[in-house]
DNA sequence: CAGATCACCTGCTTGC
DNA sequence: TGCAAGCAGGTGATCT
């Protein structure tokens, strides 16, 4: 093993004979001490001990090669204000939708995003290329704020989720409106609405964040 | 091509 | 208590 590197969600290992490029999907794991289970899928012997890969769902992938890291957008930490702006303006679809794909920006995921457009007091429906350039701006930092806050918190641990180590993260309990559904707002005391958007369960303040005009 | 919906899989929680 | 239904942090195939 000659690297690893992380690009959005997924782990590019750099090995002498190409990359091997991991997806945990929902629940996978990749750890570093343990032993194997019914759910193990990988065990990859390092020459300083074993890395066990297990993924009860199996929504995870490893593959060859960089053909799926190429076709992702860019950071959400790198990406300047300017960019993501022009973005935004090419795209028609729901803005929850946009932030969820991954060819638009690398690496958000439903509990990110919920975060974010809530920071940000924009509605999950609201139309993408309609948002101003002050709404564009709060979103974009709401975005770098929520994930440096989350970084800083080791990540949101609801059921599964542990690093390679095997530790829990804490930024579950600063969600503000991810499972909080009929919870009250922090900011206004309205209880939190919780609707599917894209397929996903979908958690907002129907007042902070109001419904774009039709 | 862009956008929307559903399928994929197992396990845990909820409600009758 | 038992059991079926519903739901979950993600994507990708397949429709329109």
């Amino acid at each position: 093993m000659e690297s690893v590197a992380r690009r959005g969600k997924f782990i590019v290992i750099g090995l002498d004979k190409g990359e091997l490029v991991m997806h945990l999907g929902m629940t996978g794991k990749l750890l570093t001490a343990g032993v194997e289970t019914t759910h193990t899928y990988g065990v990859f012997t390092l020459d300083d001990g074993v890395l066990l890969y297990e993924d009860p769902r199996q929504f995870g992938r490893i593959e060859w090669g960089d053909a799926r890291v190429r076709r992702l957008g860019p950071e959400p930490l790198l990406v300047g204000l300017a960019e993501f702006s022009e973005r935004l303006k090419k795209r028609k679809t729901r803005i929850k939708a946009l932030l969820l794909n991954q060819t638009f920006i690398a690496g958000l995921g439903n509990i990110y995003v919920d975060e974010i457009l809530f920071s940000s007091g924009i509605h999950p429906l609201a139309q993408a290329s309609r948002l101003s350039e002050a709404r564009a701006a709060k979103l974009h930092q709401a975005m770098v704020d929520t994930l440096t806050l989350a970084i800083e918190h080791r990540g949101s641990s609801i059921s599964d989720y542990v690093d390679a180590d095997g530790n829990r993260g804490n930024f579950q309990m600063l969600h503000r409106v991810y499972g909080r559904e009929g919870e009250a707002c922090v900011n206004c005391g309205t209880p939190i609405k919780k609707v599917v958007v894209a397929g996903r369960g979908t958690h907002y303040c129907p007042v902070c964040q109001r419904r774009p005009r039709a």
